[in-house]
DNA sequence: CATGAATGAGAGTTCATTCAT
DNA sequence: GATGAATGAACTCTCATTCAT
């Protein structure tokens, strides 16, 4: 979080962990493999706090306002996402396609997206003809503010006229 | 466009320009002065190849669509881009807010897209209630495309999925 | 002592010890605290050697004689001793006065030869009004001796010649 | 004067001089051939200056006190002279007995100082049995504190004590 | 299992020197 | 004569990786 994925040395990792430099190379056989399981777990955490704070009764346009609040927070806290480390890790990292972890996780959201404006949809929430479309669209859009927020300065304002834009294209319609 | 710029060694540039290790330094203080001119030249010749690609009698929607076009030329052309290296160096330069160059070229192309959104609704090609917010969202779908493009692979599909996702919103609305 | 401070590479170092270009980095960050740490040493041992020679029974003036010797052997093995690259180093490392470690040396014998010349006093052996006023003379001649002999040739009688000239002048004055 | 002689690059004495690269080498060979031209200009400067100041109907011992002071007045401004240049220069070049300034300058003041010191004997101003022992006793507490000064802070009160004390033992003995 | 001292290839950078103009 | 762009050897320093203990 702090110096991204190439900036950190391996003595970084051993200082932080308070392991032997040694002792870390018993389980991980280079700087890449600890970062995968960093990955892993992070991922993991977020998908557990993200489920946790749906509440009983949420209508799937809060569960999604949510899910775009639960991104928006991530985005703007520069220094403590891996965000940028991750993107640095998959510059050089890509392996093969059906194991690209980026893509997995791309394409989980999509689908979780997709069945909540399905959902919306059925509830007379949200008017949408392509829900996947349209779920596909706000992943790339996040994406795109992520990507931004990590290598220029984003104000808060801008990440909130994004996330209102795609909202209302699911609300209104007329 | 091989390696990105953390990778980037001034052998590999000095060897690439068949120039002396010290003959380089004549010129660049250091590996990020000579990426920033890199930036700018190619940043120059893409917006010279655009503007002279625009036929005389180009619609807003045909000027839009080979904007669009480009743009997928090169987020495809993964190897054959400066779009990694971009990111690699903004991750780490991201100088003031006014000075960011990443900055200065979004805004400057939110702006085009902007004029031809209008000028589009006023031929009657388009129908647009918030062209500036529209012009937005296109390019942050760009940029989430550009991002995935470089840390996983992306088949041109997708990239036009996307972009007639985009190019749709604009023209029916009906 | 071969080569002096400023010309003495990493490499050289590496070399001569036998070890690692990295291995020395672990233990000092710069040339300088290498040759800070060999300074020590070297004092140390210097001060150990002079109080081993010093008989049981002698008389102040045979110690000074014995000091003045040592200084006098070290000031001619130009190749063999740590002056040349001593100054080197502190042309350039001056830090704060009450830290420089060739003014506490040259202070430190001072002191010494002050106590001797006292001792000589009193025990009748010599005669002067100024102990320490001599004492620092002779210190500054020797510091002249030591520059000279590593900037031009200086043949050994004119070392005794200065050396005979400080001690008559305590002896004497009649 | 603020770099000494190690640390000067040709780039600092071409931007200096405000020649160019090559036309520097069309005089000197290296970095020493123009220190050594530098030397000599400054040594001659240096010498009228000293011969200018000695007014008319001075007594030796006059002479030999604005000696002194000029000898006093360039070793404590250490920034300005080029006390330690001429050091450094002289650890790595040494060249034949003969030849070498250095000792040439040294042996010129010994010999000076010695028919200063023997004209204040003839006229009764000073007492000493070894004009020549004494002159070069002088010169070589000089250069320690010239060595002194560079290495080191040197308050100009130690300066005055120590020239003071040299030349107390040209008048008393009483 | 765990350690951490040691390795050495390779990074960025400097600078005396040359030579076509 | 004079120029200054170009050279490349050599410098300091870093860090992923190993291996005897």
């Amino acid at each position: 979080m702090e110096k991204g994925f190439k900036q950190v040395t391996m003595k970084d990792i051993v200082e932080a962990c308070g392991i032997s430099r040694g002792g870390l190379y018993l389980y991980f056989q280079n700087p890449g493999e600890v970062f995968e399981e960093v990955l892993k777990l992070e991922q993991q955490e977020a998908d557990d706090v993200f489920e946790q704070n749906i509440p009983e009764q949420a209508m799937p346009s809060d569960i999604l306002a949510l899910f775009l609040k639960e991104q928006k927070r991530e985005l703007l806290s520069r220094e403590h996402s891996l965000c940028k480390a991750t993107y640095e890790y998959f510059f050089d990292n890509q392996m093969s396609v059906r194991d690209n972890l980026l893509k997995k996780q791309f394409d989980a959201a999509v689908h979780v997206i997709e069945k909540l404006i399905q959902a919306g949809v059925d509830e007379g929430e949200f008017y949408c003809e392509d829900p996947r479309g349209a779920a596909r669209n706000i992943m790339y859009v996040l994406e795109g503010l992520k990507i931004a927020s990590q290598t220029r300065e984003i104000p808060e304002a801008a990440v909130d006229r994004e996330i209102f834009y795609v909202m209302q294209g699911l609300f209104l319609e007329e």
